[in-house]
DNA sequence: TAGGTTTCGGACTGTTCAGTAAATAACCGT
DNA sequence: ACGGTTATTTACTGAACAGTCCGAAACCTA
């Protein structure tokens, strides 16, 4: 009996989403949330409960969309395991998806992970933005080390190697391309970066 | 024949820079640099120009302070390239050394590159930024490649690997675990995802 | 079509911001 | 000790900020 909303939730969150990668949380007011929206600012303060709220649930529904990505893109077969990897690791480097219903940014740096800038940018201070960092590095590093246990079960890493200290150092290489390769380094250098790392994954040693 | 600034230059960046490492760039007011450092807002503008000339000479002076300190950390005799490349990693992944007489950061998050937390943050809107930290991952790049390039000559890292690909692989993973390792991960973690990196480096096969 | 409910959008408020300007203080050569 | 020069401090300005509020509009039920 009421007047629906007449917005996308998700649609604003991507657009604020957008606004924030580009100016990062304290460079960004609301008046750039709204124009970038479309929203007034009481729709934003109903909705979101204002800067901050919006910043949340936009890092929610990122990390929504990571913890969704990333285990479907290193689940599968055993056979093809080390393959995911490889694939993973080369997409990774060169940036997260975005929203697929909004133009993808130009530059790598934009497609920074937005937990990994977010908490970077006010972390230190805002305990619920590097707590929801964090469950964005755990996803992925999870995942990532059980595409590696995998790869390890069908005899294509070493089994001595620990699974969890492999992920960890592949989430680690991965971040850091969010900032060596943001900033003066070009494509093929990711590649380079992120062939370099596959390559130097342990093999089982043929004996 | 006028009076001399009753401050030292350089410890007014350093403070600075804390300042600029905690809370942000666009999240520090001059009145924070004000009272971080001491001196009234007139001083700060006739000495540095304001507050971006703030940023500019205190990263110029970490810069500085990194060309310094890398190149001599990993310079030394053919032998104990390796091993320098060892103590380097270990100590890299956990954070910068900051400026010698200032109270050391407590945490991780605190400790990590300057340059690459102020790139993030303002890097893609702010020119002069992008190029000064692109500077200091250079002059660590360089480094690095150089010590990969003596231990190659010395036997302990195989001849046919690119050092210029292993030095870049080396500073993503430096610069990732700025990232990581600020945010919910323990000392010893990084030091396990140190120690994996170096011990996955590729050995000369001994035939 | 009328009423109740919720959203929408712009105007408004008090605060904080970066930067300026002018008055004051410190220094040094003479 | 004095005058010229520079550093320092403080008060000020206009703009931008986050957040609030209220009139108007849109919608559904009846």
């Amino acid at each position: 009996m009421a007047r629906p909303r007449s917005f996308d939730r998700d649609h604003v969150l991507h657009a604020a989403e957008r606004q924030f990668r580009a100016s990062g949380y304290n460079g960004t007011s609301v008046d750039d949330i709204s124009a970038a929206t479309g929203l007034g600012r009481g729709s934003l303060y109903g909705a979101f409960d204002g800067k901050h709220g919006v910043l949340l649930e936009a890092m929610s529904g990122y990390f929504a969309r990571l913890g969704q990505f990333a285990p479907k893109a290193l689940a599968g077969p055993d056979e093809s395991a080390l393959e995911r990897l490889h694939a993973y690791l080369l997409r990774a480097v060169h940036g997260v998806p975005l929203a697929p219903d909004l133009p993808p940014v130009p530059d790598r740096a934009g497609a920074a992970c937005f937990a990994a800038k977010m908490a970077l940018e006010i972390g230190a201070s805002d305990p619920e933005v590097k707590r929801l960092a964090s469950e964005c590095f755990s996803v992925v590093r999870v995942a990532v080390a059980e595409c590696v246990r995998v790869a390890q079960r069908n005899g294509d890493i070493d089994p001595d190697a620990d699974p969890d200290d492999l992920a960890y150092l592949l989430l680690t290489i991965i971040r850091g391309s969010d900032v060596v390769g943001a900033y003066g380094h070009s494509p093929d250098r990711l590649t380079s970066i992120a062939e370099s790392a596959f390559a130097l994954l342990p093999r089982p040693r043929h004996t």
